[in-house]
DNA sequence: GCTTGATTATTGTAGGACAATAGCAAAGTC
DNA sequence: GACTTTGCTATTGTCCTACAATAATCAAGC
């Protein structure tokens, strides 16, 4: 259509973007490095490093701070910067508890969805649930993800999905997803199946069980495996360097 | 004592903020200007305008038009600037949609929480709504937020409350607030009074199935409110100057 | 009357500068 | 030697000015 052949940058964050999308850019490589862990819980954040790494002037990179503040993604700290936010287990539960009701909610909305064009968008969408054989952790967080974006869409609340969508869902599976067992793994997609299956039958209130069970195990998981660490991994190695360390891991 | 004397300000609005507070001053002041609808859904918030009317240089400005977008007050256009939020019917009820599942988990965790020190504080909170006679609109909106902001206290979930805060629950009520009859208004006070019994009673399907009604009540009549409404108001009286029309209504 | 081009209003971004502040380190005092 | 104080440094908060880019509007020409 009217795509302009899409070229591969070689160096995707170092050509200038179009113009009215270096804060957008920012904002969507910075949330990549906190999400793939590049920039641990507990990194600092600094302007004018940033302002070196991008080729930027602070403007933007204190635009792409706050919204990624708003996301929750970072957390600011008066006069000392912003800091990758670190989720402690109370918070994480907090955050599934919280989670639980806007998904079941999304889950009740969805199996009522009678729109055709919607739900066949769905089924199409959740089609890798489906596929038998066993997953890698990377593989199972991008499926789960897509899945249950699949539903808020069909859920047709675009309310909802705005504030699920800042509910930092990426940022737990993030944190606690790498040590996802094949065991746990294989129960999670057995029960995404049970949660579609129940949407495509129109069984709201099966959807809505079998969404409330799954989260309430995947929040059990996390909550667990938060508590196993010690609660400070990376600050110390991002915690003060007085004299400039040389070979700094991020950047 | 290293306090150098708590000096009053006789101006704590006029004069400069402290430093550190020129944002949180003119976001606090515009989110008034949207909530009190001196500045009406529609309007249009032009940057330089605002470095006029405050003293302040666009940085600031913008860094408040961002936090007011994170909140959901207003809206961002590419080119165009920023324009207060305008929700039509369809997002009131979706936004209640949202709202109904997220004060309901509210009032399960509050009529569940023992800790002795936050009931008092709620039970202190919650005093007014126990008040008899009749409340006059503008008193009621006050009785209504801080009611359910104690419910969210008590629910004790941070999470929790930081994204309902972002629901707008403002905004809908400023933008509907204004026509409540007498009746409704007692039916609303009653319904609050159900709800705070049932979490004072720690009867947790009580209190959810109370608040599910109460907000269910208020949903459909906002919606039903927002209906009547064109869904134009206060577009023409800002649309487009295109000669800068004299004695503008905003400022 | 409709399309096309110029104008304007407005935001997006740059870059540099200074003020204010928090935390740390060193100096001085008991 | 431990404590307090002072000064320094890193960092953000704010300001200013300027230019580029873009969307909407307006005027002219076909």
């Amino acid at each position: 259509m009217t795509e302009p052949a899409q070229r591969v940058e070689p160096f995707p964050t170092a050509v200038a973007p179009p113009h009215g999308a270096t804060v957008a850019h920012i904002v969507e490589k910075l949330r990549d490095d906190i999400l793939t862990r590049r920039l641990p819980p507990g990194a600092r954040l600094v302007e004018v490093e940033l302002t070196a790494r991008f080729i930027v002037s602070r403007g933007p990179v204190r635009e792409a701070l706050r919204r990624l503040a708003a996301d929750g993604l970072i957390e600011h700290v008066p006069h000392r910067g912003a800091v990758v936010r670190r989720l402690g287990s109370r918070e994480i539960q907090e955050l599934f508890e919280v989670r639980v009701e806007l998904e079941s909610l999304a889950a009740r909305l969805a199996a009522n969805n009678r729109d055709k064009r919607m739900r066949a968008r769905f089924t199409k969408a959740i089609q890798p649930i489906f596929e038998a054989g066993p997953r890698r952790a990377s593989e199972y967080l991008c499926e789960n993800a897509e899945f249950h974006r699949a539903i808020m869409e069909l859920a047709g609340n675009r309310q909802l999905r705005d504030v699920a969508i800042r509910l930092q869902l990426p940022l737990i599976m993030a944190q606690v997803g790498d040590v996802l067992s094949a065991q746990v793994l294989e129960a999670s997609v057995r029960e995404h199946r049970a949660i579609a299956e129940a949407i495509l039958a129109r069984d709201p209130l099966a959807a809505v069980g079998a969404m409330r069970a799954h989260l309430e195990r995947a929040a059990a998981l996390a909550v667990a495996r938060s508590a196993m660490i010690p609660d400070e991994v990376g600050e110390q190695a991002n915690a003060r360097r007085p004299t400039r360390t040389p070979g700094e891991p991020e950047l």
